[in-house]
DNA sequence: ATAGTTAAGATTGTATACAATTATTTGCTT
DNA sequence: AAGCAAATAATTGTATACAATCTTAACTAT
């Protein structure tokens, strides 16, 4: 049941057409999925041979990975996997919630009704999802992700989508894999849901992003919890 | 005996130990003053040329405006300078609301008592400036940009500072120096922001961020007015 | 043995050359 | 003359080679 989640940007919809693109996705991908385990020092010429290119275009790769936070990468020093630590989740999710917060006021605002409507549809699918997969949480975190995904497609805020879509999210679903097994909490999330689409539904602006903001700083607090226990 | 062995790098941090660094400095100031006009199409051989470096160091240079938003890019097709629109700055200017108003909460909550005094002392200066250069509009500006930089350092949350800082401030800069002389409102921007600093100073977060969200909303309008003027 | 220095190795930064792709111009057909 | 097609030019993408810088290891002196 796939629910859909690479909806990246419109350009790399398909085969990447350039190296570069395509070495991205994937160290993006070995990045999120642990394969390339946080604070691994990356060697260009290494890297390069593994996927079978040239330094060229592995470099750009390698900025575009700087650019959404997964890498870190000082001058003539090198580069690094991201480390998360419970300092820079917590800066993430704050983020979030001040612009998710402002994306749910917006598509309260904005948002057609017909998207409206097959938002709380798809609600719905997840509650399914979760009587079927109960303590799945993998496939949760991804019905979570576009939940929100929405929303900030709804807040028809460009810069906002582009910073939550490009790196915040990512950001996420790295943590999730990380921390393994998060307690699921997926049937207070989605009554969490509910409420703000609701919020919506109804045009209440102030409502919904009240909502939101709540929603995202109890997942905040959970998860900064979690992160202490094992650092 | 602590005698010096400072091999580890006296870190250059004013001058870019970098080609490329450096050319991303030139080629921002020019684009933030305008000289190197909204639109322009950016052709890698001639602007390295003209820097007097190769490709490479150029072609990163560039990505890492992209990463500022300062130049588009698509793949194939070649690179221009970001043209700012009335769509763009009010994206801008909301996903600023957002943040900010969340720096000034968390502003008030954790800025150390000397910077609140500081950031007061500031505006009794930026009080003193406007009486000296009535109309000047452009000092004005960097005294606005000081005072919500401060409080962004002050929100100790680093992925805030990094995105103000990083871009969203760079956008503003442009966007001022483009549409020329704003009508000043420097005195009534003053105003505002002593309440800001009053309620950081009393630690009300939520006085903070309401104050600043409508601080920054009603510059919103006056720009976005001003922009569909003369377009 | 330890701290400091120096030399060797490894890695990133930069330049040049070539290939692939896109944009432009030229020439032909209607 | 207008519109399409193919060839040509211009520009970006990629690979290789070299230089600058940092890291590591060996070595000397105290």
């Amino acid at each position: 049941m796939a629910i859909s989640t690479d909806r990246s940007n419109a350009e790399t919809r398909d085969e990447p057409s350039t190296l570069s693109s395509r070495a991205f996705e994937q160290i993006k991908d070995d990045i999120i999925s642990g394969e390339l385990a946080q604070g691994t020092k990356i060697v260009e010429s290494d890297l390069a041979l593994k996927h079978g290119i040239s330094r060229g275009p592995l470099r750009e790769a390698i900025h575009r990975l700087e650019r959404i936070k997964l890498i870190v990468r000082v001058p003539h020093a090198g580069s690094r996997v991201i480390k998360l630590d419970a300092r820079m989740m917590q800066d993430i999710y704050t983020a979030r919630e001040a612009l998710e917060g402002m994306a749910a006021r917006l598509a309260a605002r904005l948002m057609p009704e017909a998207d409206v409507e097959e938002l709380i549809a798809l609600l719905d699918k997840h509650e399914a999802s979760i009587d079927e997969h109960e303590g799945k949480a993998y496939f949760q975190s991804e019905g979570d992700i576009d939940f929100h995904y929405r929303i900030a497609v709804a807040s028809q805020n460009q810069w906002i989508l582009d910073h939550l879509n490009g790196e915040l999210y990512q950001l996420l679903r790295m943590g999730r894999h990380r921390s393994g097994k998060i307690p699921s909490r997926a049937r207070h999330a989605l009554r969490q849901h509910r409420q703000i689409a609701q919020a919506i539904a109804e045009r209440d602006e102030e409502l919904a992003e009240l909502l939101m903001r709540r929603h995202i700083s109890s997942a905040r607090e959970i998860v900064s919890q979690l992160l202490e226990e094992n650092p």
